[in-house]
Formats: C-alpha cells, sequence, structure tokens
DNA sequence: TTGATACTTAAGTGAATGCTTAACTATCAG
DNA sequence: CTGATAGTTAAGCATTCACTTAAGTATCAA
C-alpha cells in the first residue's frame, strides 16, 4: 500500500466506475436476477440501443457481466466474481474500521471503570 | 427500477465513483485505520498536496469521508454509513442471483431424482 | 427473396476527470 | 515579527465519458 502508484486500470477500478453508472446499475440489477437480450435490458432505459450497447461493453470489459451470441440475439449475464471482490474490498475496509472501534470501546470502558494512575 | 432515467446524482453514484479511483481507494484503506491529517494523507502518493485535496473533496462530497480543521491541520476520518451502503446494495444484487441459483439447483436435482413426465 | 429484427461500429460533441503550476491564506513556534 | 508549516483556490490542459446520429451487418420468418 505504501506509495502505490494509479498504474494501469486494476480490476477493482473498473467494476467500481462500472457501477458508478446508474443506467448500467440498473442492467446490472436486471441481470441478477437472469440472463437477458440487449434488448430486454435496453426496455426501460431512456437512451439509444446503441448507448446500451456501450455500457455493456463498460460492463463486460471490468468483468461483472459476460455475453454470449446465439443467432442475432447475444444473451448477457452476470459473472459473480466480479461482483464479490467489490463486496469483499469494502468487507474489508469495514472490518478494519470495527476492530479499531472496539478496541477504543474497550478502552474507553476500562479507563472509566478503574479511573486511577489518571495525571489530572 | 422501470424506466429509471440517469437524473442527478444519486448518493451511490458518487460512492462508487469516489471508489473507482485507485487513489480514493488508497486514501479510504488509511482512513479505515483511523484518522489522518490531509499531509498524512498526501505522504505516500506520487502527486502534488493540492491533488490530495481535490481527491479528498471528491471523497467529502460522495459522503465516504468526513474532515474538520482544528488550527491548521484538517483532520480526515471514514463514515460508516456510506460505505456500508454500498456494501448493501452490493449484496443486495447477491442475494437476489444466489435465490435464483439455489432454484435452479433445486429444480435440476428434481428432474434428476425422479426424472418421470418428460416428453423426449 | 424480402422485410423486419437484433444488434454493431464509427464519428462527433459537450461535459466531467485527474492532474499540474502558481499564487494565496491562515496558524504556530521562536 | 518572521519563517516555516498546512492547507486552499484558481486556471489550464489532456483524457475519458456518456451520449447521439448515421450507416452498416448478420439472422430469421414468410
Amino acid at each position: 500500500m505504501l506509495n502505490y502508484q494509479p498504474t494501469p486500470q486494476m480490476p477493482l477500478d473498473m467494476a467500481f466506475q462500472a457501477l458508478s453508472d446508474p443506467t448500467r446499475r440498473v442492467m446490472v440489477e436486471r441481470l441478477s436476477q437472469g440472463p437477458a437480450s440487449v434488448s430486454e435490458l435496453a426496455r426501460p432505459l431512456d437512451m439509444t440501443l446503441s448507448a446500451v450497447v456501450q455500457h455493456l461493453a463498460v460492463l463486460e470489459a471490468s468483468g461483472l457481466v459476460r455475453s454470449e451470441k446465439v443467432g442475432r440475439v447475444r444473451t448477457c449475464r452476470i459473472e459473480p466474481e466480479t461482483l464479490t471482490a467489490v463486496e469483499r474490498w469494502v468487507a474489508e475496509r469495514r472490518a478494519t474500521w470495527e476492530r479499531r472501534f472496539d478496541r477504543l470501546g474497550a478502552l474507553l470502558a476500562e479507563t472509566e471503570s478503574k479511573p486511577r494512575k489518571r495525571k489530572s
């Protein structure tokens, strides 16, 4: 972690970036309830199919979504692994500050129950 | 969720966006182990203080970080709520596709153990 | 074969990002 | 008061983004 420089695109960058767009989150929401074609994904969205395809490309590049074409329809589905990696990163941060929070609580409880050795 | 249009910046947008930058993630990582001043945050980063301040502004706008100035030093700390909201969104998607996955598994198990009523 | 469907790709545009430099403004220590 | 410290703010710049329009290309159905 020391002196980390924002080198190329690491996986988490792309995943968070992909999820930062509400349109793409709607797409992920849809796909988490099951596979869908591109036009199915596009239906509730207020933009051209072309734009949706571009959003899909971002989702695929990030590894959040995978798709394959059969005939003329492309079927998309979520790639759980990547979403899990995102969840894990957040969970790790939380674990860290919760640990600290607990230590702090314990410390406070201690200095309050036996307040000897105080200088003031 | 139907016909949702990417109107103004909603909280999750800003949080995911903020986390999509590796520099900012390093800052959040640092802050999850405890409060820090701006220059402390800047120390491991290979960029000007000015840039760090700008990253900090993004983190604050997203609600991931809060800060207050005492004297000439600004102390920053994470705002757990927002990070939790991010975690929750991901967890909800996972819950959804896991539920579906389970149903699918159950269905497969059933058609395999008692394969009567098949048409082929 | 002829439409219609389901994408695909390229080019263009305005706005947002991630920096930098440069010039300031407040503390605090001696 | 006078530096040094700690941060702030504005302007500029190259890139990336989220679209759009427009012009394709493969299927599939009749």
